[in-house]
DNA sequence: GGCATATCTTTCCAGTGGCAAGATAAAAGC
DNA sequence: GCTTTTATCTTGCCACTGGAAAGATATGCC
């Protein structure tokens, strides 16, 4: 099917991809909230239902796009740590600060993808994917005590508090709640990371 | 106004608060993401346009909701606080325990707390609101320091780091991503916030 | 060619939020 | 007391949403 023949061709040749990029352009630009499936099909030039084919309902869009959300968001961990040194601590920092920069590119869709609520529907596949991006920090915070990733005591502890970390801080960023300049420089929010990240509680 | 002429009176006398209290448990009930005005309206008896006098349109409500719960979230860090030993440690840490039984037993309010973008309405009275539990948690890592609180050195690192850990924690529970026995019993979401919270990652 | 299947459209439906106009009660002026 | 103003709530309408059902069209298999 060439790129001539796809708007007189009844049957669209790849609609589902179609489908997906119109909705993660829509979701972009309109947020989740007006997120609506009758744009999204109208976006690419298809009766409203067509989707529902390809993605059961709207559920089944929403998955599909929080499983790609999860792909990319591993994406950018990797991108960032292969700019970072090679130390097994600034490759975690770089995990992290490459987790702010997807949250703060993609806003709408960082958020679908944590919004989503497991159990909705098969979740089987984003699933999969989350884990991926998981079994990534758990290597990465593997390497720092030179052990087997998951296995050594507290294992799960230390992969969380990372987790936890790069995560609480995207989403406070997003709330509007954490004070940084805004605009196309980022290295205040990478500094602050990089202290929020480190700080410590010493108990009594 | 007392109850027994509330159904049959043109005007409700309280309207404000019961649109409130009706969305809070509709919310509780149902879910953000089928949070309906006429549902809401139907659950106090009242036309669905009613509340638009109060809160000018849902995301007025909205908006209304998230200041609610962002009291409702200080007041149980307080509550935690109360029952935690009296040391700045211990009270630190039972802050972040007050935040994660908040957003377990109010998971949607929680979502639409801090999900709710800044800047769609005045979000005036719920800067203040948030305003509110940042401050608070500010004079806990200032009392771990000895210090005033937002003056000393590193007094926003070290506050914001007690705020992402406690809230990426949350969200990440809430999403299904943290594996934990799901029960009454939270004790062993507790120990491994300790754990977590404590972490730390020694740069190379 | 002919049949089965996959893909997409059309047509409908209940449900949603907001607007405009009207109804009713309460308060204020005299 | 009586009228007028104001606040509060209802009714009726509109455009929009997602999904179900049934029909149309293309593709693949024989």
């Amino acid at each position: 099917m060439n790129e001539a023949s796809k708007k007189k061709s009844y049957h669209h040749g790849d609609l589902r991809r179609a489908i997906l990029d119109a909705a993660e352009a829509e979701l972009a630009d309109r947020g989740l909230d007006a997120f609506s499936l009758r744009r999204v099909a109208a976006r690419v030039g298809v009766s409203h239902t067509a989707p529902s084919h390809h993605f059961g309902d709207a559920n089944g869009l929403i998955a599909a796009l929080a499983e790609r959300g999860f792909r990319r968001l591993l994406e950018c961990m990797k991108d960032r740590q292969q700019g970072a040194a090679h130390t097994p601590y600034e490759q975690l920092v770089a995990s992290g600060l490459g987790y702010l920069e997807f949250a703060q590119s993609h806003p709408a869709l960082f958020r679908l993808v944590f919004g989503w609520q497991k159990g909705k529907t098969d979740c089987d596949d984003v699933m999969v994917a989350a884990e991926a991006a998981f079994m990534h920090l758990a290597r990465d915070v593997a390497a720092l005590h030179g052990a087997e990733p998951l296995v050594h005591p507290g294992a799960r502890e230390q992969v969380l508090a990372c987790w936890t970390r790069a995560h609480g801080f995207a989403e406070l960023m997003l709330a509007g709640l954490v004070d940084l300049p805004n605009g196309p420089d980022t290295s205040a929010r990478d500094a602050l990371f990089r202290d929020v990240f480190a700080a410590q509680f010493k108990p009594d």
